[in-house]
DNA sequence: CGTGTCGCGTAC
DNA sequence: GACGTACGCGACACGG
């Protein structure tokens, strides 16, 4: 029979080992966490390559050592634990427990002295043991049965013939000699100074030990030699004694207790959420959570069923609704069912390929519509978005699992329904792989069976109501609930028709934009490369670098993570040099807005509505703000003139109106609010332009004199402050040096001093809360500001600086999206909202309401929220987006 | 041939 | 590297 394998780990060596090899890793609290990870991949390479029978790790215990008593000059030199590893020292044992492995530690004791005794212990019953560690005096233990498992090289396992090789024929019994001589740096043994491994193993081989050393030291040929060794025998006789192992550590072993086992995986679970490692958390937890245990769904295929189940929903108060379509765009998707749920663990699937689906959404429509009855969803925009097509207006939405779960960390890149069940009921969901398949295999949702769809979509449902028990709780404790029922929910409603409403556009203005684009485009690339000596893709930043700094060799200005920079700026300054930037700067200019703007736009025209709709994300933006995309409406080129032009492409319907309103200074208004500053507060009072202002006060010159240069300068340190300054930032922004950049900032500071009180309050609010607020209590966590590098804490200090501001004016004009939305269906107005665009709101007005809508929103816009500044809002209209005069 | 990353540039 | 927040284009590298 073969012997059976104990493999014991050095826990100390092992922490250090992964602590080390894997690169910082946080959890969303800024807790370290890569040697935990690192160990936890260790650990299971050793288990799939190994497949020991037994398992034990043993840790140092942080105390004097027996060593330590033994020798009072016993210095620790080496350098203590990382902090970073320390506070992680108890998770790698708890993590290690979980999996069921025992863990030994004994004061006064090093690992290596337990292990050495478990060893010893072991090799008596006849075990094969393996010792995993990194230190090399264990190597003395070296016998038959026990091996040394080398953490330094892969692969490496010291048995006697090993270790011969290793030291020119000497073997384990001779280890603690050759560290006597050689000390060991890693481990803390002096050794003889000047004698090194070489040295050392021909003194061993010639003298055995080193007591025999030194009584034969008139023995030693060099003189050299000698006298290095007479000076440091104390040191030599001591290193001896300290790279004893000492085997004999007063433990309880019990082997049977270090027999593999399956861990303990609900608690390994628990520990594996918290430190965030989702893959190996989705290892150990399939689809045990109960979710879909308990739970009773089922599919309503058939018109007598269904008319049952429309009596029983239209009983409910409040339920989950979950469309499934064909997917993407909910303008062009077609429902293939629906899915409710109103109690945990149960669920049914309305499939329309057995109700015909006008019948299903006449018989739902009173229902959905009723503000009463309330609705509960994950995007719940989009269910409303769907109804939309077949005119049912969803109304009483009352939880989004989605917009909550953002709340609780708009940080988190994902909210998708497979995440949150997952982090909050440790749930692995029916994936759209496991449904749809992948690669060559891969089918569409129409293609899906009932069966499969119904689970998946019941499944959907249950979740989400589970979710919403956990997530409005959390908001609760959290004090967000009024930040979520009073702002973020009602704006569902405002988005949802904001997209439905789309914007029209101009494609006839945009085919010609483009073909003129086109001509001058060529034009310019003709002469790109007669300048350039030949053909390349301008396109190509590599190329391009290329052309410019080898073949022409044009200085170096700025570099990039993979190469030399040619963006705006270099290509700026280069133009001093060579008329070729020039021409590249036009190139790039025209070839961004034809292919960004001019070509792409009509692209995403809808060709039923005729108009593009976007879609308003609510959960995307760390700060509160909203985000576009397909088309992003919210980056429409303004600054120069040329780029001005696409707006012109912005049209009302027929003979209808674009209005914009937008907010003046509106972040710089809340950071007057937030700070009190009694300069900044006077100067909004006064309705002086605050750019003029700051230009006076930081020039020190009367309002009158200031130059357009000197507004401009103060323009871009207002605006620096707002993004959390820095002399470098705004030196960059200026063009000059950073210490004239820093004077900047110390006379704005002086002369506006709340506002730098704010900023520092807001640092050490950040540090002590681990998170900043903004007026309405919307929350982002910014752990880095404490457990970041130097460079990572100064970002940290800017968000913590930056996000009360931007988030405020974002919970500002959500509100007054609102209240606009809400006053304009109560006058059953006919004008649309069609845009927002950060601090500007942009509607599609028939003429007769061009008067009325303008005072509506103006007052609505401004009347938000109080502050201790004036609010202003300027209201413009005109044919096109880009032609607007006052209103 | 799809996917992810990078450099770059547009907005507020 | 270097003042905040986004989205999206084209190029390119990578893995099937």
């Amino acid at each position: 029979m073969k012997k059976k394998k104990l493999f014991l780990i050095d826990g100390n060596s092992y922490c250090y080992r992964a602590f080390y090899a894997i690169k910082e890793l946080r959890n969303s609290k800024g807790l370290p966490t890569n040697a935990v990870y690192g160990f936890i991949l260790m650990l299971k390479k050793i288990m799939a390559s190994e497949r020991p029978d037994y398992l034990a790790v043993a840790f140092d215990v942080k105390a004097p050592t027996f060593r330590h008593e033994k020798f009072k000059g016993y210095k620790i030199k080496r350098k203590p634990m990382p902090d970073d590893l320390v506070s992680q020292m108890p998770l790698i044992k708890d993590m290690v427990l979980a999996h069921n492995i025992p863990v030994f530690e004994k004061e006064g004791y090093e690992a290596d002295d337990v292990l050495a005794t478990i060893a010893k212990e072991a090799s008596k019953k006849g075990l094969d043991v393996y010792i995993v560690t990194g230190d090399k005096d264990i190597l003395q233990f070296v016998d038959d049965n026990i091996k040394i498992y080398s953490t330094h090289k892969e692969g490496l396992v010291y048995d006697r013939e090993k270790v011969r090789e290793r030291f020119s024929g000497l073997g384990p019994e001779s280890i603690v000699d050759l560290m006597a001589l050689a000390g060991d740096a890693t481990d803390n043994i002096p050794g003889v100074r000047g004698i090194g491994e070489k040295t050392a193993i021909e003194l061993v081989r010639e003298f055995g030990d080193i007591e025999n050393l030194y009584k034969n030291l008139n023995r030693v040929k060099s003189e050299a030699r000698k006298k290095l060794l007479a000076n440091e025998e104390e040191s030599a006789r001591m290193s001896k004694e300290l790279a004893m192992i000492d085997a004999s550590v007063p433990i309880k072993i019990d082997i049977e207790s270090m027999r593999v086992a399956e861990p303990d995986s609900k608690k390994l679970l628990e520990i594996f959420k918290e430190l965030e490692f989702k893959s190996f958390a989705k290892e150990i937890s399939s689809s045990d959570s109960g979710v879909r245990r308990e739970a009773k769904y089922e599919t309503i295929r058939d018109k007598k069923r269904f008319d049952e189940f429309v009596k029983n929903l239209n009983k409910q108060k409040e339920f989950v609704l979950d469309f499934e379509t064909t997917g993407g765009n909910p303008l062009e998707a077609r429902p293939l069912g629906v899915s409710f749920c109103w109690k945990a663990g149960e669920a049914y699937y309305v499939s329309f390929k057995g109700i015909d689906l006008k019948y299903a959404f006449r018989e739902l429509k009173s229902i959905l519509e009723d503000e009463k009855i309330k609705k509960i969803g994950q995007n719940i925009k989009y269910e409303k978005l769907i109804l939309y097509n077949y005119g049912i207006e969803l109304k009483g939405i009352s939880f989004d699992t989605m917009v909550a779960a953002y709340l609780l960390n708009p940080s988190k890149l994902n909210n998708n329904l497979d995440d949150l069940a997952f982090e909050y009921l440790s749930h692995k969901m029916i994936s759209m792989e496991d449904l749809l398949g992948t690669g060559k295999k891969k089918i569409t949702m129409e293609e899906v069976s009932v069966e499969e769809l119904s689970e998946y979509s019941c499944e959907d449902s249950d979740v989400t109501f589970r979710l919403k028990e956990i997530l409005e709780q959390a908001l609760f404790e959290k004090e967000m609930d009024r930040l979520f029922k009073d702002i973020e929910l009602p704006l569902i409603d405002v988005l949802s028709d904001i997209e439905r409403n789309g914007v029209k556009i101009d494609e006839g203005l945009l085919k010609k934009a483009s073909r003129d684009a086109e001509k001058e485009l060529s034009r310019i690339v003709t002469k790109i490369y007669d300048m350039a000596g030949g053909e390349f893709n301008i396109n190509s930043p590599k190329q391009l670098s290329e052309i410019l700094f080898d073949r022409l060799g044009l200085p170096v200005i700025k570099k990039t993570k993979t190469g030399r920079s040619t963006d705006m700026g270099v290509l700026e300054r280069l133009s001093s040099v060579h008329p070729l930037p020039k021409e590249l700067l036009r190139y790039r200019e025209l070839s961004k807005l034809k292919s960004t703007y001019i070509d792409a736009l009509p692209e995403l025209v809808n060709p039923k509505t005729g108009r593009v709709h976007t879609s308003f994300n609510q959960t995307v933006t760390a700060t509160g703000r909203l985000s576009s995309s397909k088309p992003n409406l919210q980056n429409i080129p303004v600054k120069t003139a040329e780029g001005r032009e696409i707006r012109r492409a912005f049209i009302g319907e027929g003979d209808r109106y674009i209005m914009s309103a937008d907010y003046s200074q509106i972040e710089l208004r809340i950071l007057a609010h937030l700070s009190g500053d009694e300069e900044l507060i006077q100067a909004f009072e006064k309705g002086i332009d605050v750019h003029t202002h700051t230009a006076s006060l930081i020039f020190n010159v009367d309002e009158k004199d200031v130059t357009p240069e000197m507004r401009a300068n103060a323009k871009t340190v207002n605006f620096g402050i707002v993004y959390g300054i820095s002399a470098f930032g705004l030196s960059r922004g200026l063009s000059i040096d950073p210490q004239s950049a820093q004077d900047f900032i110390d006379s704005y500071f002086e002369r506006y001093p709340r506002v730098k009180m704010y900023m520092e309050d807001k640092i050490e609010e950040a540090k002590d809360a681990g998170y900043v607020t903004t007026l309405f209590n919307r929350r982002r966590y910014i752990p880095e500001i404490t457990t970041g590098a130097m460079r990572e804490q100064q970002q940290a200090e800017r968000i913590a600086i930056n996000t009360p501001v931007q988030g405020s004016a974002a919970d500002l004009i959500k509100i007054a999206m609102i209240n606009i939305h809400e006053e304009m269906k109560k006058k059953k107005l006919d004008s649309m909202m069609i845009m927002q665009v950060h601090d500007e709101l942009v509607f599609e007005v028939p003429e007769k309401e061009l008067e009325e809508m303008a005072r509506l929103v103006k007052a609505k816009m401004e009347g938000a929220v109080k502050l201790k500044v004036p609010v202003e809002v300027t209201v413009k209209h005109g044919k096109t987006w880009l032609g607007t005069e006052k209103s």
